[in-house]
DNA sequence: TCGATTACATTCACTAGTCGGTATACTTCC
DNA sequence: GGAAGTATACCGACTAGTGAATGTAATCGA
């Protein structure tokens, strides 16, 4: 039984996130995540065998919890499936608003290891949407939406969208605009009342 | 009386936007911008005072071109409004197929520069994000829709969900899926028949 | 004893930006 | 018309610093 501070790689990989999320991959110097924490650079390599190993943990380590915090969000919306999904929109928004958000780290990483398509790190990230696609399908296809599989994609393409266009402009209301998009689209999928 | 093969400044520009396009603005380092454009760093230099400003002027130069592109496409497609605005993305989604296709150099600079917020390139981005809203919501308004303002809106999230997407996933069709609720969009808008 | 860790030096490639100087052409003044 | 000055455009070599990654010898704790 190991009461555990905290394990050594489990920090690193925070300290990384951390850095990464906020001033881009290429911004952050491997020295850098060494000191946020708290370790030798030589100690960091003892876990990671290259800063590209721990760029793929960075975005390993936010797959889950950025999905669930989208079903969080989905599951805890009063009213229909265009309600639910507009929650969604709605507390990404709200996100998006504070100062320390930069926009979704899985689309960025694609964007500065644009030429690198191989890397780990971009596989993490497609396999991360595919997941989020793959849920609001299921959600659509149990809801009786029609074409569950479009309407799926188009809200990941809205969903996407803001997290573009808002980080580029800084106007977290484009993210509501996209929710408003998304609620349009899912009514007209739904079975008429 | 000068027959002007092409004034140096503009080379040095041609030769930054491909390389930053393809590369990455961080990936790619002023000597290499340099050697492109054929001549030395100490003339790069005398030409531009930083890289920034060379990052600043590579985005200048693709604003009007990029916009005219989708004007072009829209002008020329037969139709209603709605075939009009699909045919911008299946024009996207045809470029999207080539090998040489990054995505968007707007959008892929503000994830590059996350950390300097009020970079003259960014603000750039922002500028061109404004004009090709602009432009359709005018063109939405010439044609009656209805909420033209927040359907321009909702066309730009949807153009840009389809460039951060296809440059993780590398899947072009989802360019076209986005079109597709671009349609759905437009219709809703649109006076009924 | 052994896995994890540290201090610290080191290698090597690369990066933004600068120094000092040259070649050419246009202007100005006598 | 010619000398002197001035602006433009250019370059080779360099500085000073940063990057990822490695080497090594010593230490800590179970």
């Amino acid at each position: 039984m190991k009461t555990a501070a905290k394990p050594t790689r489990e920090r690193i990989v925070e300290a990384a996130s951390k850095l990464f999320y906020s001033e881009g991959i290429r911004g952050v110097s491997v020295d850098a995540v060494a000191e946020k924490a708290g370790l030798t650079k030589r100690t960091l390599y003892y876990h990671f065998t290259s800063k590209d190993d721990l760029i793929a943990a960075y975005l390993d380590g936010r797959d889950q919890p950025n999905l669930a915090l989208f079903q969080r969000w989905f599951d805890e919306a009063e009213g229909g499936l265009d309600d639910k999904v507009t929650a969604i929109f709605r507390n990404l928004g709200k996100s998006a608003r504070h100062p320390k958000w930069k926009g979704c780290g899985f689309l960025r990483t694609a964007a500065e290891l644009v030429d690198m398509p191989g890397h780990p790190a971009i596989k993490t990230g497609i396999a991360h949407k595919k997941r989020v696609e793959a849920w609001l399908r299921q959600e659509f296809a149990e809801a009786g939406a029609t074409g569950a599989e479009a309407l799926a994609r188009q809200i990941v393409l809205l969903l996407d969208g803001g997290f573009a266009v808002v980080l580029l402009n800084r106007d977290a209301s484009y993210i509501e605009t996209a929710g408003e998009a998304a609620a349009t689209l899912v009514r007209a999928a739904l079975p008429v009342r």
